[in-house]
DNA sequence: CCAGGGATCCCCT
DNA sequence: GGGGATCCCTGGC
């Protein structure tokens, strides 16, 4: 998969943040080592991936909210468009989160591949606290980009 | 547009 | 320990 979307949570200074309400049972990969997985259920049906980002001890994260196949034929096109569609199509839920991306037999990998020609910005999807900050990344020539395509 | 669906968390006993 | 508001969404009207 290409992850065409994603958006930041920036932790203690972030009210949109899950980590902003402070640390739980839940919440508590958000502050683990960069690489942490951190998923929770949402809406009674839905799961979402983020991956810790910032230095142990800082909740910074980034939500993992699109990709598209890289091979025509392996899924559906669009059956990762949108965060919680993605994780029903890579099956993750709730038993991922807190495991890592650089432990030995890692739940999910990430790879570096070429950035795309253009990254758009806009506020975040969803929320309502923190609703102007321009915090979603994603690449506008993607057609599995979820929701709005314009920027901010 | 709207509601389903269930974990979580807050805040009060 | 319990009731109720909230929620980083989606599919179906």
């Amino acid at each position: 998969m290409r992850i065409v979307e994603t958006e930041a949570y920036l932790g203690a200074d972030d009210p949109a943040a899950h980590a902003f309400r402070g640390r739980s049972p839940r919440t508590d990969p958000l502050w683990g080592p960069p690489g942490t997985v951190y998923v929770y259920f949402v809406y009674g049906m839905h799961h979402c991936l983020n991956l810790a980002v910032d230095a142990p001890g800082v909740p910074g994260c980034v939500l993992i909210r699109a990709a598209e196949p890289l091979e025509e034929g392996t899924l559906p096109f669009d059956a990762c468009r949108g965060p919680g569609r993605l994780c029903r199509a890579l099956r993750i839920d709730r038993r991922l989160s807190g495991r890592h991306l650089f432990e030995d037999d890692p739940p999910l990998t990430l790879r570096e591949g070429p950035s795309p020609p253009l990254v758009a910005v806009s506020t975040r999807v969803g929320i309502r606290e923190a609703a102007d900050r321009e915090l979603r990344f994603f690449d506008p020539g993607s057609r599995a980009v979820s929701g709005r395509r314009t920027v901010v």
